[in-house]
DNA sequence: CGACGATTTGAAGACCTTCAACCACCGTGG
DNA sequence: CCACGGTGGTTGAAGGTCTTCAAATCGTCG
């Protein structure tokens, strides 16, 4: 169910498609090939660039199911992870001519995609994209204060209560994303992240019944390092 | 001059009166105080709290002239400065019914406050938020890339270009805010900040005329060293 | 099983922080 | 006129956190 549409604003003008089946064999189209063939529902494999940093901006996107990371690199290849998009999330929304980011899929996942002309003449609509750009902006900010001011643990605890509280169960939760993915989400190495998770692990705090299926065993002790 | 009214979609309802002469004898009081009293233009002094993290968010403020800083605060009392806002820029934003931040006067400064209820009804002055919003929010994601991924010699010298390019004259230029500040908006210690700046006036690629008076001589070379 | 990517672990070192002292500037007041 | 105190800024030395480089282990999938 496309969140747009399920939004108090009902009745938007963009699309009268909701999120529906996905169609395996858009997987390795671009989202502008794509949509010229198929419409508002595209499919992407796992790793799979869904744009990058500079493409023309056509289009938003809404994710279906799956997960999404938006991302900046440096010239020599640093990077830094945005932010994780999942189910219901919209990311893409640019008010320049270009994409400032490049977006991957983390996971196989499937999005709806937008047009970004004509999106000016529905007031709700309007509003509702305001609304997201206000709820990224918020996020962004959260973020900065922890790649600022956070130490290592507090940046994983940070992390895991955060990505917990998005997942359907918030003890029992899947990793979508690799450690590498963490460690630039966090600002860290992977290594750090790595021996940071092997630390709360030995600390009984969390438990990995496998490298990315976690459960979090006490909630209040991570609570109290996540800042 | 108000921006918003200078824009390109002229005419915004939300206030007729240009920003003006300050009135000095506004400094003492907080905006929810003043704004009741004299309308929407208010002085503030250095260092004065405009809002707290956490106060109703009322209204929102455009810079008439001096500089803001916008910056959350972790339990214990570190500290990250978001944004430095100067003539121009808009500040105070949001889409809850509290702040997110605090926003504190880095020198004496005339803001414009703006009713946040009521601005929903004019489509242009709506478009103008959502542009601001945006724009906020990839300044945000390129402060993340530096906090996460620079080194302080590339944070410090980003920052030092990004001042220039925003002041008047961009290789004279006057740092309106302390050392502390410009930590704790790179996400650095005040002494790491000091010594990079010692460090690139030894490599003759920026002068102090004063601490806070700043030339910079070698544009290219800080510019390599910013990235 | 065997190979490959992902993850963990270890040891050494770099970068930044911490703690502490010192310096420069400035308005105050004896 | 200069001592005084306060703020802001610089510098030094030691230490800690995180990174880097390297190797081992795990997990998954032909």
């Amino acid at each position: 169910m496309s969140t747009l549409l399920a939004s108090p604003s009902a009745g938007s003008s963009i699309t009268t498609r909701a999120l529906s089946i996905p169609r395996a064999w858009a997987t390795d189209m671009r989202a502008d090939e794509a949509d010229r063939v198929l419409g508002p529902v595209h499919n992407y494999a796992q790793g799979r660039e869904i744009y990058g940093e500079g493409d023309p901006a056509e289009c938003f996107f809404e994710v279906g199911f799956g997960v999404v990371r938006t991302c900046k690199f440096l010239g020599d290849g640093r990077r830094q992870i945005d932010a994780f998009h999942m189910a219901g999330d919209i990311f893409g929304l640019e008010i320049t001519a270009d994409y400032t980011f490049s977006a991957e899929a983390v996971c196989d996942c499937a999005l709806v995609s937008y047009r970004r002309h004509g999106t000016g003449s529905d007031m709700r609509l309007s509003q509702q994209l305001f609304s997201y750009a206000m709820h990224g902006l918020a996020q962004a900010q959260d973020h900065a204060l922890l790649l600022g001011r956070k130490s290592a643990i507090e940046k994983v605890t940070t992390f895991l209560i955060g990505w917990a509280k998005r997942s359907p169960n918030e003890t029992e939760v899947t990793l979508a994303m690799t450690r590498q993915d963490i460690a630039d989400y966090l600002g860290l190495t992977i290594e750090t992240v790595s021996r940071t998770l092997t630390y709360l692990e030995r600390a009984a705090l969390i438990t990995f019944v496998t490298p990315r299926q976690v459960r979090l065993r006490d909630m209040n002790a991570l609570q109290e390092l996540s800042s």
